[in-house]
RNA sequence: GCCUGGGUGGCGGAACAGGUAGACGCAAGGGACUUAAAAUCCCUCGGAGCUUAGCUCUGUACGAGUUCGAUUCUCGUCCCAGGCACCA
């Protein structure tokens, strides 16, 4: 064996021995128990980077442990590979998305490669693969026929001079984020999948998923946002027109005292019709139209709205209500009409102070509340007061007696209402799935036959000034017979799917990624899925889960799949840090422009630079670090190591570059210990016998190994705590260091030769390379093939224990007994414990604490 | 505002079921080896104090409480991070 460790050299030997003999390669074999390990895969942006890196070496580490403990481990990698960036970097370098994607794809391969995860490449997907979307559009007119995909008028954000749909996350301050303009707010007629139907069965099962941190689904919870109220119908005065509100505080109706609708609400232009309110009420419509109303801009805008010049009648207290159009009136939640209740909402508090209108008590928690002195709503419990029968009444109770009044009466119903959205998914872009629907003249909207799948993107197609796609300008593309009628007038859609609807199966299209006669085959998937564990970055704990987690109940309704739950266990793992480096003059720094050491300065103008806090890494804050250097110069073992070491997954990890020296370093030590030991230990057998069969001195020695052996397993196994199974081997290490190789004894050489090996094989997981070169120097083939070594329970066993004496709780003394001891025993010993008697001076003891094997509390 | 997490040495982090706070690593200081340096190995390392082989006090954001005993449980306060937010 060499003295020196060279990961570059070992790194490179066994990722070419891996790949040519395909050891990660894995078929369904009904006779072993499978495990199905997914890591989010990444969308291809160019390079790796290091949230990338430490995400897949968690993935890696577990699959590879489950495959030490005999399971079939299905550990697949892909490519999310449609999405705007594409469309972005292909503007800015002039090249074309599919290029510039497919580029990516090559470059980020090699880099997982040179990472040394276990993935069976052979099940690669790419999402803009049409052999990978053409199911996508399969499924879309499965939706279609069933009701579950539809056609509707929305309002989208729209950016008038790059003459585009803008996501809520690049309307910045209300402007666009490209151009700077104003957005304004567009009908559109859009593609929706009716997620709402599940709305209740998502939020019910978000209760059956054990294996999800609580934070993510409580995020889930909070996304669906189920609340429960009532529908009021309130008649327009002069009018057979109805008002339907919903609330959730039906109690509070008869402070109801006026009505406020949502700008786009469909009554608005028609109440205001021939008013003397008409012109106000629309230029108010056209002025809010021209708001962000996304959630940034919301809070900038002030609670704003006109008189419509119509009143309706609160079918409770029968009071005349004016009607209001306001811009905090939202057409996107329940009916888009809001009864205001100004004495018990904030919002309405305001409104009503704003414009003078009425305020009315309705709930009174003390004697003190008075109108005439509130300065805010209350919105509390207490007693119904102005509420005509319900008077005296505590509101909870009332809350339930005017939902029943109200049906009786037929003047409202209960129900409930979601803040969960129908999902859009038409984007007016060009790289992504096209949407496999043609408008016809003649038969308006005829989806696409399926023996015409796929509806192929043209890759060749070249973006519009301004980022445009050209899909509608292709006539080879948009242009087409209606399947229906014949008639050569029809066009495709030219729209294409939000790439959320890629993500949501791809983990069912990895258990059969080659199958040309479905989605999926069936006996590879009823195998496979559900996903027994996933992992990825918390950024996706809604829209990705939830869209996934919906599309499976549309497959498990069409009767193609089984199960309802797409992932049984979920990990979340923390963003990367890094601090970050300021100058001056020059703005943000990479770590490498400025100076080593305490006063570290700015290479460019040597100004003294600020070492700012540590935050997430990203490219304009420049605290990154790009895995590619980390490889070249310490080794992808290393790499790995440190990711898992600085911090237990969930958390974030802060780098720091004198600790991946620290996890170099730990390589070389084990490096190191078996190169001496490797002359002795090659030929030995590991000590396979009792512990009593060793000499004294050597126990502690073996009995180390399998608490080490314990230790790694039950973190790795219970809680993904790496850091702290790292620190078990570690001091495992430490220890073996403790012996030297010239004072070896055929005894020692046979533990010696277990020590290794269970070194070699608890840390092989994490650190593949320098694993199985160590391996096969003991004479063994592939690693990953071993089974993970198996702890002795009755070494863990101990026969001294120390026991601890505290007085009133405080620790002042200790001593060691055999295990056996019993708690008598351990008192008496305590009591008559020189330091104890001191402390003791004869005052009278109150009362002992025996905790078995542990600890003595005398209480004085 | 609401919902989650979190706050422990100079730093990253341990303490898994209330029972020895600070494992492991980094940084720092001291020593050994060396002509020298690097590498390596060994020792010290929360704070304060003292009559300094050791001992005492104090210490897990802050303030209460429960308990023989609280980093751990309960209540309140402050701060940090993430998510949601005119949601009626």
């Amino acid at each position: 064996m060499e003295e020196r460790y060279t990961p570059a050299e070992i790194e490179s030997k066994w990722q070419k021995l891996w790949e040519d003999s395909k050891t990660y390669k894995v078929s369904d074999d009904p006779k072993k128990e499978k495990f199905y390990l997914l890591e989010m895969f990444p969308y291809p942006s160019g390079k790796i980077h290091i949230g990338h890196v430490r995400n897949y070496t968690i993935g890696d580490v577990v699959a590879r442990y489950k495959h030490m403990k005999g399971f079939n481990v299905l550990h697949p990698m892909g490519w999310d590979a449609f999405g705007m960036p594409a469309e972005n970097a292909a503007i800015a370098n002039r090249t074309h998305p599919a290029i510039w994607t497919y580029n990516n794809i090559d470059t980020m391969r090699r880099q997982l490669k040179q990472m040394g995860f276990s993935y069976d490449w052979d099940r690669e997907i790419a999402t803009c693969r049409p052999e990978y979307y053409r199911w996508e559009q399969w499924l879309f007119l499965k939706m279609y026929e069933n009701g579950m995909a539809y056609r509707k008028e929305s309002y989208v954000n729209w950016c008038d001079p790059c003459q585009t749909v803008l996501a809520n996350e690049q309307v910045e301050a209300g402007m666009c984020w490209r151009c700077g303009k104003p957005v304004r707010q567009k009908k559109l007629a859009q593609w929706f999948f009716r997620i709402t139907d599940y709305a209740d069965d998502l939020l019910v099962h978000c209760d059956l998923l054990p294996g999800w941190p609580d934070m993510v689904v409580a995020m889930q919870k909070n996304w669906i946002g189920k609340s429960a109220g009532a529908e009021i119908h309130f008649n327009v005065e002069n009018s057979s027109e109805q008002i339907v509100v919903f609330t959730t505080r039906q109690d509070t109706v008869f402070g109801a005292t006026f009505m406020c609708l949502a700008p786009e609400h469909p009554m608005v232009q028609k109440l205001s019709l021939g008013t003397s309110q008409e012109h106000l009420v629309n230029d108010f419509i056209e002025r809010i139209s021209m708001q962000d109303r996304s959630s940034k801009g919301i809070e900038t805008y002030e609670k704003e709205g006109v008189f419509t010049g119509a009143w309706c009648i609160n079918p409770l207290s029968g009071t005349r209500m004016p009607i209001y159009t306001a811009n905090f009136a939202l057409m996107g939640y329940g009916t888009g009409a809001v009864m205001s209740v100004p004495a018990h909402d904030q919002r309405d508090f305001d409104f009503a102070k704003k414009y003078g209108l009425e305020i009315v008590l309705v709930v009174k928690p003390n004697a003190d509340l008075d109108v005439a002195t509130m300065s805010e709503a209350y919105p509390g419990d207490g007693i119904m007061v102005n509420s005509g029968n319900f008077n005296g009444m505590q509101n909870e109770l009332a809350l339930e007696s005017i939902a029943d009044y109200l049906e009786v009466h037929r003047l409202g119903k209960r129900t409930v209402s979601f803040r969960l959205r129908d999902w859009g998914i038409s984007r007016q872009r060009y790289w992504g799935a096209p949407i496999p629907m043609i408008h016809c003249d003649a038969c308006g909207i005829v989806p696409v036959p399926e023996k015409e799948l796929p509806v192929v993107l043209p890759e060749d197609a070249d973006l519009l000034v301004g980022g445009l796609s050209p899909l509608p300008t292709l006539d080879y593309f948009a242009r087409t017979t209606c399947p229906k009628c014949g008639s050569h007038s029809a066009r495709r859609e030219t729209d294409t799917m939000d790439t959320f609807v890629e993500s949501s199966w791809y983990f069912q299209r990895y258990c059969s990624p080659d199958y040309h006669d479905g989605m999926f085959d069936h006996k590879s998937v009823d195998y496979w899925m559900p996903v027994d564990q996933y992992i990825g970055g918390v950024e996706h704990a809604i829209l990705h889960l939830l869209y996934s987690r919906y599309y499976t109940r549309v497959l498990r309704d069409m009767g193609l799949i089984s199960y309802k739950e797409p992932f049984t266990r979920l990990l979340t793992q923390g963003m990367v840090c890094k601090e970050t480096v300021h100058c001056p003059t020059h703005g943000y720094l990479f770590p490498e422009e400025a100076t080593e050491g305490k006063d570290r300065r700015c290479k460019r103008c040597h100004h003294s630079v600020t070492i700012g806090r540590v935050e997430k890494m990203s490219k304009s804050k420049k605290n990154v670090v790009d895995p590619h250097i980390l490889l070249e110069k310490y080794g992808a073992d290393t790499t790995r190591l440190f990711c898992l070491f600085a911090s237990p997954p969930e958390r974030s990890l802060e780098w720091n570059e004198q600790g991946v020296e620290g996890s170099f370093r730990f390589l070389n030590r084990v490096w190191r210990l078996c190169a001496a030991w490797m002359p002795f230990v090659r030929s030995a057998a590991a000590f396979d016998g009792a512990m009593d069969d060793l000499a004294p001195e050597l126990r502690g020695l073996y009995k180390k190994i399998h608490q080490t052996i314990f230790k790694v397993t039950s973190d790795i196994e219970d809680r993904f705590h790496f850091n702290t199974a790292i620190s078990a081997v570690m001091e495992l290490v430490n220890m073996l260091y403790g012996f030297s190789v010239d004072e070896r004894s055929p005894a020692i050489t046979g533990l010696f030769r277990l020590a290794i090996e269970s070194v070699i094989l608890l840390l092989s997981p994490v650190t593949p390379h320098i694993a199985d070169e160590i391996w096969s120097e003991l004479g063994n083939t592939s690693i990953y093939a071993a089974s993970w070594p198996i702890y002795r329970p009755e070494a863990l066993l101990k026969d001294m224990l120390t026991v601890v004496v505290q007085i009133n709780g405080k620790l002042r003394s200790k001593f060691s007994v055999a295990a056996d001891i019993d708690d008598a025993a351990i008192e008496q010993i305590a009591l008559s414990d020189e330091r104890i008697k001191k402390v003791i001076d004869g005052k009278p003891i109150k009362k002992i604490v025996v905790v078995q094997k542990k600890l003595v509390n005398i209480v004085i």
